[in-house]
DNA sequence: TCTAGCTATGTCAATAGTGACATAATCACT
DNA sequence: AGTGATTATGTCACTATTGACATAGCTAGA
């Protein structure tokens, strides 16, 4: 039971509950578009994790009827939830363990790569990122339109929503630079220096 | 048992392998120091991955002994290893799964912190990521004095070191920006807009 | 009526990763 | 002789995550 503490999945959860009730099926939703550029969760982990949390006592869920769909289970946050919630978020963070990037893992072999094969991973990867960011970019114009200066009101969860997907933004800004580096030092390259 | 292929972990530690024969004791400090900024693992995941890695016939082992130290088994990649690298490094990694990041889970419920707290964390992890870019950067410093025009020779693994470093500091440069703009628009806040 | 698709909730086996435990050789120092 | 650090290899229990399987209600269109 461990009353008030709870798993990194968790926080997420309690994150999107902080802002409004929601199923398990529309947490499931939430995990893949909006916090889903920065952490992910399937249904098949998302199910599990809601009891363990009203085991816990940060959650608590009624069953809603609908008649044009299935019933569902909605889940709120409880005042305990939002202590727990509220003292992890500014606990630093475990460790200096960076992230994993299977493409860094993938050029730090790239000298073995054919390299016509390489050149069209990177400039493929390139264009992935370039979309990445051409959406996070659209979300960004959206909610400067919609939200004016609550963006800025930095005790509104409009803030930090803005300021999550700056990071995002950033990210895959640097992405896309990297990857047309690589491209362009592969098709210059040939196998021979400069 | 499956010839040539294996799993991401399998592959960091083919790529390790490929530059230089190394015990499952190297393979591990290589892991935390060189490749650690991309692809973590423990001895605990290394020493069993091994055992897949040579049942598989990627890798082969013989034993060292030492008089100063105890004696080690040193892997070396086969040819088959060589080959089932080379064909992953072009293969284009799977999904559009950005990375999971803590900070950025933390950021999304900010709405929630102590304002000095809040202020506290990520003066902090700005420093923090600072200091990671500063040490990437002496390593950049010293690759590029040290090796020279090998660095923009694409088919030598010094130019896959150098790209690979390219992203942790591209990466660590973003993510300073990002902790400072944070931490800034929290110190203006005081919770009001503008 | 049948089918496809979306909403909705769950379980399960397998893989990936962490942290603790366990053992042992060797060296430097006390 | 004892202590602590480093090198060296391994196991084990637990947690985290994925992908497949399973079920079912409801709607819209062929």
């Amino acid at each position: 039971m461990a009353e008030g503490s709870t798993t990194t999945l968790g926080y997420a959860i309690l994150g999107l509950l902080a802002r409004e009730a929601l199923s398990g099926y529309d947490l499931a939703s939430r995990m893949r578009a909006r916090v889903g550029f920065f952490w992910q969760a399937r249904h098949s982990q998302i199910y599990p994790e809601l009891t363990r949390l009203e085991e816990g006592g940060l959650v608590t869920h009624h069953v809603v009827e609908q008649s044009d769909r299935p019933d569902k289970k909605v889940y709120r946050i409880t005042d305990s939830g939002f202590a727990a919630l509220s003292e992890w978020v500014t606990e630093p963070p475990p460790g200096p363990r960076a992230a994993r990037d299977e493409l860094v893992l993938k050029a730090y072999s790239l000298w073995l790569a054919e390299p016509e094969l390489a050149v069209a991973l990177f400039r493929d990867q390139e264009e992935v990122h370039r979309e990445r960011l051409l959406e996070y970019g659209r979300i960004e114009g959206w909610m400067e339109k919609e939200w004016g200066e609550d963006i800025l009101r930095t005790d509104s969860p409009r803030f930090a929503s803005y300021a999550a997907l700056q990071r995002g933004i950033i990210n895959e800004r640097g992405y896309v630079e990297w990857c047309r580096w690589v491209a362009e030092q592969l098709e210059r390259g040939k196998g021979g220096a400069g």
